[in-house]
DNA sequence: AACCCATGCAACCGCATTCTC
DNA sequence: AGAGAATGCGGTTGCATGGGT
């Protein structure tokens, strides 16, 4: 009855990911996406949990990751949603593209908590926007004209991203066509790791994904590794 | 220079829900 | 139908780092 445990925890290792592990989670998954994290470990050659490295891929190893501060139009789209349904970081992270909810809620709790805070203002009453750039703001919530939409928008099922493309991570390992730098042409919608340094011995760039994030080295997939390589499938 | 403390963030834990047998 | 594993998620912890003294 039932299934299997999902790892042996005496084998399991524990603590932060050596750039070793990164390397071959990586490659596991651009290879073979992830049908089920359980597996995944045994099959990459990790001692890791199957959960672990899904918390490892999700919130850190994505190539469409952004790292780095959010803008002050996705912290005050943070703060808004917040102000309607409350900690569902999920949802919340659905609402921005290359956010995860792990972050978000970091960054709820280091920075905007305090700052509100320090605004004296109770976050459970209606937060006005005076701090947000209009036009960030605008661009941001082109959809939303009240909070009584977002919260609709917020509860409907197969939810767009209110800015950029979405990505399923299903389909990792297969690569997309840009039409331009912001779009993956729909049906083909995956990024993908420059083939150079995936087959080669240069994975050097992890060690600047570890200190920088993959944002800061332009593999996510939005942003183009070198837009002639997301175009022509050559690297500058 | 050395120590202490505050901060930020990656990773873990445990619970709830979903899925499989 | 129900037991139990898989998955997803929010809360929490622990460590690295930076600033202050």
């Amino acid at each position: 009855m039932g299934r299997q445990p999902c790892c042996d925890k005496l084998l399991v290792k524990k603590g932060p990911w050596t750039v070793e592990e990164d390397k071959k989670l990586i490659n596991f998954l651009l290879n073979n996406g992830h049908r089920c994290w359980r597996a995944l470990p045994k099959l990459a050659g990790l001692r890791r949990c199957g959960k672990s490295c899904r918390l490892r891929w999700t919130n850190y190893l994505r190539p469409d990751l952004k790292r780095g501060l959010l803008s002050d139009a996705e912290e005050q789209l943070v703060i808004d949603i917040h102000a309607l349904i409350g900690n569902i970081w999920s949802k919340i992270a659905a609402r921005l593209p290359g956010r995860t909810d792990n972050e978000i809620k970091n960054y709820w709790n280091t920075h905007i908590k305090k700052k509100l805070l320090k605004m004296e203002i109770d976050e459970s009453s209606t937060i006005t926007h005076q701090n947000s750039s209009k036009d960030d703001y605008e661009l941001l919530g082109d959809i939303i004209h009240n909070d009584e939409d977002l919260f609709n928008i917020l509860w409907t099922n197969d939810e767009p991203p209110l800015v950029g493309p979405s990505w399923s991570n299903n389909n990792v390992g297969v690569v997309g066509t840009v039409g331009d730098k912001n779009n993956i042409v729909a049906g083909e919608d995956l990024p993908t790791w420059p083939l150079e340094e995936k087959n080669g011995d240069s994975w050097m760039f992890l060690d600047y994904c570890q200190n920088f994030g993959v944002q800061d080295f332009r593999f996510d997939c939005y942003h183009g590794f070198g837009q002639s390589f997301m175009e022509t499938g050559h690297k500058d």
